[in-house]
DNA sequence: GTATAAGTTGTAATGATTACAAGTTAACTA
DNA sequence: TAGTTAACTTGTAATCATTACAACTTATAC
């Protein structure tokens, strides 16, 4: 279920935010490139095409579109916020060789033990893996049949 | 299954990590406050017993402690790192409120549905979920029903 | 007991993120 | 459609956890 842009224009009006020039070219960025970039990825692949673009204004718009609930924050890695815009339940895994980050499917309440969180609140939820991707186990082996 | 003291500095001799005085109040301060502290309560901790303590050293120590796979690292808050030296597989709980982090029973792999991860190496599993826990959602009901 | 590699320490550097203040603009109203 | 204003944008400076570094100290092996 991948959330169509103006639908998120919706949203973002319901939530009282402006449409600014900058808010819609980071919407559609994140719309059609997901790949859960940082802050500093988008800012760099959108500073080209909107040359007066702060990365402050890549912060704030971030921030904003978590609030309104728009994008889901992913802190896989310690180093780096990384942003989620899809709205399905899945898991997040960090290829330590290449770094990228790829969903798989996943139920998180499959693997939660009976009466574990009896009486707690649970907002959130986040499945983090990490090791190697398909593609540089490939590569490894590639360069060990030398 | 909590490792004890001893067992765990026979870890570290096998990992040639030299026995210091810091290293070993930290171990002893781990194994026994089992809260997921950070570097910065560690240190805070420690220092009034080892005064000459630099957090320089915890960082040390605590980085030496993962390599040797005695602690883990936990990143479910982006803006801090905590530290398990539990080994039973189990997921985390941030409170919101009250910010402690509690473990609860989990088995990961009953979640992941078949297929998803085909291909890939899987080295490290974490689940973290964020809400309110049962003690902070009291305090909220007692403010309420004023 | 000595040699030396490993550990400790304080300070400086790094890097992501946030704070702030001045300028700009989206969106509402008349 | 113009005027008003709160929200947004921007650049710079501040923050804060973590790491780098270099001099000093010590655990461990011989």
């Amino acid at each position: 279920m991948k959330p169509l842009f103006d639908d998120l224009i919706d949203v973002m009006k319901k939530h009282r935010l402006r449409i600014s020039k900058q808010r819609l070219k980071i919407l559609e960025y994140l719309v059609h490139n997901r790949h859960h970039q940082t802050v500093d990825q988008i800012y760099h692949e959108l500073h080209p095409d909107l040359p007066t673009l702060s990365k402050t204004t890549v912060y704030n718009t971030m921030k904003a579109l978590v609030q309104a609930g728009i994008v889901k924050e992913i802190g896989i890695d310690e180093h780096e916020t990384r942003y989620d815009i899809t709205k399905e339940e899945h898991g997040h895994f960090k290829c330590e060789s290449c770094h990228n980050v790829y969903d798989f499917p996943i139920n998180i309440d499959d693997g939660l033990k009976k009466g574990g969180l009896e009486g707690y609140l649970v907002n959130s939820k986040n499945v983090y893996l990490k090791g190697i991707c398909p593609k540089c186990l490939l590569d490894i082996k590639l360069v060990n049949t030398d």
